[in-house]
DNA sequence: AGCACGCCGACT
DNA sequence: GTCGGCGTGCTC
C-alpha cells in the first residue's frame, strides 16, 4: 500500500453508483491529503467535478484517473467518523455521501454548478439565442441560463459538444439562511384615525390592516395563515403606500438570552437521587461503552441527575451529548442545562443558519464547547473526548429520521459510544417498550426513581365516557365533568390545557346524498374544514353552506392543497353536506360560545407558523393573558405553568386506533405526559380524560401512571403476535402514478423477496403488498410490503440488492424506499 | 443522477 | 440523408 493511489467515496452519486473508486494522487497533493480528506475528482463520462471523501489508500490501479485537487484542509473526517459512514451506510441503505452529510455541515462540502463562457466553435443552428445571451454575459451559471430559457439544455448541449460554448465546473456557495417577509404599518395612527372611512377593492385588505394594527409588524406568512390571505392582497396594500415589506434574515438565537443569566444555585439531591447518581457514576466508570436507563415516574427529578452526572463527565475532562426530542417544545431543558454550563454550551437545532451551523460545528471541533444540547442531528457533533450522551424523553418518534439517511439516534449514540467508551443515557417516565426490554434483559442497566421530588403531587383523573354523553344528547365536544370543572377553574382564577390531536374546525364535510367525504384530489384523504374567521352561529340547513363557504377553506393535511368548500359535492353533484367532527378552531369556538368572555389561546401548527409565534403563545399563557390554552401535540411537552390546575384530553382515542403496532404504547406516552402537566402546580390538579373507550389499558393505566403493569401487558401482546422487540421490521414503500404499474411491481417484489430468503436461509415472513394509510398522497400510489425478520448482515446485503436492481431498472416513473424499523407504520 | 451510445421514425 | 426521440448501461 503507498500514497499514490487513493479510494475515495464520492458524494451526490446514486445509491446504485455509490461504491469505492479508485484515484491517482498526483505528488504536488499527497502531502496534504489523508484519510478523511475531501478532494475533488473528476467522475464519470464528462469528467465531471465531484467532491469525494477519502476512505482508504489502495494499490495501483491503470484506470485511476488523477485527483484534481484538495478542498481547503481544515475538516477532515476522523477515521471513527469515516466507520460511522459506513455503519449508516449498511444499516439504512443510504449513500456515504448523505451519510457523510449529516455529520459535517454542508458548508464545508459544496456542491457544484457549471459556469458557460463563448469559445471558437461553430454554432449550430437554432442555438443563436442561447449563444449571444452567453456571449453577452461571458460565466453564467446554470440557475441564470434557467431564468432566462425555458427548455435549452438541448441546445446548450448541442453548443457545448461543438466547442462554440466552454463549461467550467463551479463550486456553489448556496446560501441556506432563512429569510422572511416582515410586513409593517407605514402610518398606523393615520390609520387608526381614518381606516373606518377608508374604501377598499377587497374585504381582505381592511382584515389585514387591522390585524397589523392589533398585533404589530408580522410576517407574511402569518398573515396569510390567520387570514387566508393570498400574496397579491399585500402587494396592492403596498402600492397604496399603506404598508412595507421587509426582507430580513433570521439569525436569532432564542438561547442567547437565557445563556446569559447562568444560574450557579447548588442541587440537593434527595436519596434516592443521590443513589441513581451513584450506579450512574459506577457505569461511566468502567470506561467501557454502557448503556442505561434512568426511568423516573413524572416529577421524579430526572433532570437533577442528569444535570450531576454531566458534571461528573465534565470535571473528567471529557465531553457531552445531550437530545432532546423538539428544542421549541423543550426550552426549559435547554435553559436548564445553558443556565448551568453558559458559553461552553453549543445548542443545535434546526433553525440555525448556514453560518451559524458552521459556527457552532467549528466552536465544538475546537474543544470550546464541550456540552452540546440539540435535537435528533446532534448525535453527530465532533465533540471531543466524549464521554456520555443523553437522550431525554427517549421514546419520541422525533429520534428516528423518516428521510435519508432514516436512522434512529439510538443507534448511532451507541456505535459512537463504542468508539469512544463513552455512556449511553436514556431518560423517561414512559420507556419505548424496546428500551424497558433491553433494560430487562441487562442490555442496558435499569436506574429507576420511584418517588415523586418535592412539591410533585398526581393530580386527580376522570375518564369520561364520550358514548354515554352522546346517549345522553350532548353533542358538544365538552362532556359534563371537562365543561363543570372548566367552569370551576375558570372561577377559581386558575388556568386550563386543553388537548386535541386534531387541528382544524371540522375533520370533514361529507355529502349527504351519496355519503362520501370531500377528498383531496390528489390524496386519499378528507379534506379538513379551516376556518378563517369567526362563524356565525345562528346556522340553519338553508344557510350553512354559505356561512361555512365564506368563513373557511378546505384544506389537506396531507399534501396541503386548499381549496374552496364546494356548491356541489364532485361524486354526485348532490348539494347538501354534513360537517362532521371537531378540531382546535372548533373546541376554541365552542369554548367561547360555552363561558362567554373565555380568553382563549390556541396553540397548533396552524398558530405557529414562525417561531416567534409559538413563543409567543406559550409568554402570553404564562402571563395570564389567557385562562385556557387549547392545542395539539405542541401543549403536552414539558412547559412548566403554575397556575394551570385543569388538563383536559378532549379525546383520547385518535392516536388509539391506527394501524400502527405502537398505537396502545404512543397513547399511553401521551397521556401519562399531559396528565403530569396538571401535576406541576402547588394546588391539586386534575386531569379529565374523554374517550370512546374508557376501558382501554393504555388509558385506564396511564390515568393511574402505572408504566409497569403498561409494560407487562403490552409485551405480552408483542411476544404474542411477534412484534418488536422480538423483531424488526423492515417496511418497502413502493410508490407510482399507475395503479396497475404498482401492482405488477408490488407482486414482484414480493415474489423475490420470498424466494431469495427461502434461498439464503433467512427465517423471516413478508407480507403484503398492501396500500399505505394514506393510499394516495401528492397524486401518486402507495403500497407497501413489511417483513418481520432479524436484521443480519445477509438480510440488509438482500435489501440493498434488492433496493439496487430497482434503481438500475429504467423505470423512473415508479419509487422505492427501504425503511428499516420505521417510527411509523 | 448524469451522460453517452445506439437504434428508430419523421423531417429539410 | 440528418435530427432528435428516449431505452440501456456505466461511472475508478
Amino acid at each position: 500500500m503507498c500514497q499514490e493511489y487513493i479510494n475515495v467515496h464520492i458524494l451526490d452519486v446514486p445509491y446504485q453508483a455509490d461504491s469505492e473508486y479508485t484515484y491517482y494522487l498526483p505528488k504536488e497533493l499527497r502531502e496534504d491529503v489523508s484519510l478523511g480528506s475531501a478532494v475533488v475528482v473528476p467522475f464519470g463520462k464528462g469528467d465531471r467535478k465531484n467532491t469525494a471523501i477519502v476512505t482508504s489508500f489502495a494499490e495501483p490501479n491503470a484506470e485511476a484517473k488523477p485527483v484534481y485537487s484538495v478542498l481547503s484542509g481544515y475538516f477532515r473526517l476522523s477515521e471513527d467518523m469515516l466507520q460511522l459512514c459506513s455503519f449508516m451506510k449498511r444499516h439504512t441503505l443510504c449513500t456515504f455521501g448523505e451519510a457523510v452529510k449529516c455529520i459535517i455541515p454542508s458548508a464545508i462540502v459544496t456542491k457544484t454548478t457549471e459556469s458557460y463562457t463563448i469559445a471558437d466553435g461553430s454554432i449550430p443552428r437554432g442555438t443563436e439565442l442561447i449563444y449571444n445571451y452567453i456571449k453577452e454575459n461571458p460565466g453564467v451559471d446554470l440557475k441564470k441560463l434557467k431564468d432566462h430559457f425555458v427548455d435549452f439544455e438541448r441546445d446548450l448541449k448541442r453548443l457545448v459538444r461543438q466547442g462554440a460554448v466552454s463549461k467550467t465546473t463551479v463550486v456553489l456557495e448556496k446560501d441556506k439562511s432563512k429569510y422572511e417577509n416582515m410586513v409593517s404599518l407605514i402610518d398606523r395612527d393615520f390609520l387608526l384615525e381614518n381606516l373606518s372611512q377608508m374604501k377598499f377593492r377587497s374585504p381582505k385588505h381592511l382584515e389585514i390592516l387591522e390585524l397589523l394594527i392589533k398585533r404589530g409588524t408580522l410576517s407574511d406568512k402569518e398573515i396569510y395563515e390567520t387570514l387566508d390571505a393570498q400574496k397579491s392582497h399585500i402587494d396592492a396594500l403596498v402600492k397604496k403606500g399603506l404598508i412595507s415589506v421587509e426582507k430580513i434574515e433570521l439569525t436569532r438565537d432564542p438561547y442567547l438570552e437565557i445563556k446569559e443569566q447562568r444560574n450557579e444555585k447548588p442541587l440537593i439531591l434527595s436519596d434516592e437521587q443521590e443513589r441513581a447518581l451513584e450506579e450512574l457514576k459506577a457505569l461511566y466508570l468502567e470506561r467501557k461503552p454502557r448503556g442505561a436507563l434512568l426511568y423516573g415516574v413524572t416529577g421524579s427529578g430526572k433532570t437533577s441527575v442528569i444535570k450531576k452526572m454531566i458534571d461528573v463527565v465534565i470535571n473528567d475532562g471529557r465531553g457531552v451529548i445531550i437530545l432532546v426530542p423538539e428544542i421549541s417544545l423543550t426550552p426549559q431543558t435547554v435553559s436548564v442545562f445553558c443556565g448551568y454550563y453558559g458559553d461552553r454550551v453549543a445548542v443545535i437545532h434546526s433553525s440555525l443558519s448556514k453560518g451559524e451551523r458552521f459556527d457552532t460545528y467549528k466552536r465544538i471541533y475546537d474543544g470550546k464547547a464541550d456540552i452540546v444540547i440539540g435535537t435528533r442531528s446532534a448525535i453527530f457533533a465532533p465533540v471531543k473526548n466524549l464521554g456520555l450522551i443523553v437522550i431525554d424523553e427517549e421514546q419520541e418518534h422525533t429520534y428516528k429520521s423518516d428521510t435519508n439517511p432514516k436512522y434512529l439516534a439510538h443507534d448511532i449514540a451507541s456505535f459512537r459510544a463504542g468508539k469512544s467508551n463513552a455512556l449511553v443515557l436514556l431518560a423517561s417516565a414512559t420507556p419505548s417498550l424496546g428500551s424497558y426490554y433491553k433494560a430487562m434483559e441487562g442490555t442496558y442497566a435499569l436506574v429507576k426513581l420511584s418517588s415523586r421530588y418535592g412539591e410533585a403531587t398526581l393530580p386527580d383523573v376522570i375518564i369520561t365516557d364520550m358514548k354515554k354523553e352522546r346517549a345522553r344528547g350532548n353533542m358538544t365536544p365538552f362532556g359534563t365533568k371537562l365543561a363543570e370543572y372548566l367552569d370551576r377553574t375558570l372561577s377559581d382564577g386558575k388556568q386550563s390545557i386543553l388537548f386535541l390531536n386534531r387541528r382544524g374546525y371540522h375533520s370533514s364535510i361529507s355529502c349527504n346524498d351519496c355519503g362520501k367525504p370531500i377528498e383531496c384530489p390528489n390524496c386519499s384523504v378528507a379534506m379538513t374544514y379551516h376556518s378563517y374567521r369567526k362563524i356565525e352561529k345562528e346556522l340553519t340547513p338553508e344557510n350553512i353552506g354559505q356561512v361555512m363557504e365564506n368563513s373557511g377553506v378546505l384544506r389537506c393535511h396531507s399534501c396541503g392543497y386548499r381549496t374552496k368548500v364546494p356548491k356541489k359535492c364532485p361524486e354526485c353533484n348532490g348539494e347538501d353536506f354534513s360537517y362532521i367532527g371537531f378540531g382546535t378552531q372548533r373546541a376554541e369556538s365552542e369554548l367561547e360560545e360555552l363561558f362567554s368572555g373565555v380568553k382563549t389561546l390556541r396553540l397548533d401548527a396552524d398558530t405557529t407558523t414562525s417561531k416567534q409565534s409559538y413563543e409567543r403563545i406559550l409568554g402570553a399563557f404564562r402571563q395570564k393573558e389567557a385562562e385556557v390554552l387549547i392545542g395539539t401535540q405542541m401543549v403536552t411537552k414539558g412547559h412548566n405553568f403554575p397556575l394551570v390546575t385543569l388538563v383536559g384530553v378532549m379525546l383520547a382515542d385518535t392516536m388509539l386506533y391506527t394501524s400502527d403496532y405502537r398505537a396502545s404504547e404512543r397513547t399511553f406516552s401521551m397521556l401519562t405526559q399531559v396528565i403530569g402537566r396538571a401535576g406541576r402546580a402547588k394546588d391539586h390538579g386534575v386531569a379529565i380524560i374523554q374517550t370512546n373507550s374508557p376501558n382501554d389499558q393504555a388509558i385506564t393505566l396511564a390515568s393511574k401512571q402505572d408504566y409497569d403493569s403498561f409494560y407487562e401487558n403490552e409485551i405480552q401482546i408483542r411476544k404474542a403476535y411477534n412484534f418488536p422487540p422480538f423483531c424488526d421490521i423492515a417496511m418497502i414503500t413502493i410508490t407510482s402514478a399507475g395503479e396497475q404499474v404498482l401492482d405488477k411491481l408490488g407482486k414482484e417484489l414480493i415474489k423475490r423477496l420470498e424466494s431469495e430468503m427461502t434461498k439464503l436461509n433467512i427465517p423471516a415472513t413478508a407480507y403484503g403488498p398492501f396500500e399505505a394509510p394514506i393510499y394516495r398522497a401528492q397524486g401518486r400510489y402507495r403500497k407497501r410490503i413489511v417483513v418481520k425478520c432479524r436484521l443480519n448482515k445477509a438480510l440488509r446485503e438482500l435489501f440493498s440488492k434488492i433496493y439496487i436492481d430497482f434503481l438500475k431498472g429504467a423505470d423512473r416513473s415508479t419509487g422505492l424506499s427501504i425503511d428499516f424499523n420505521p417510527s411509523n407504520i
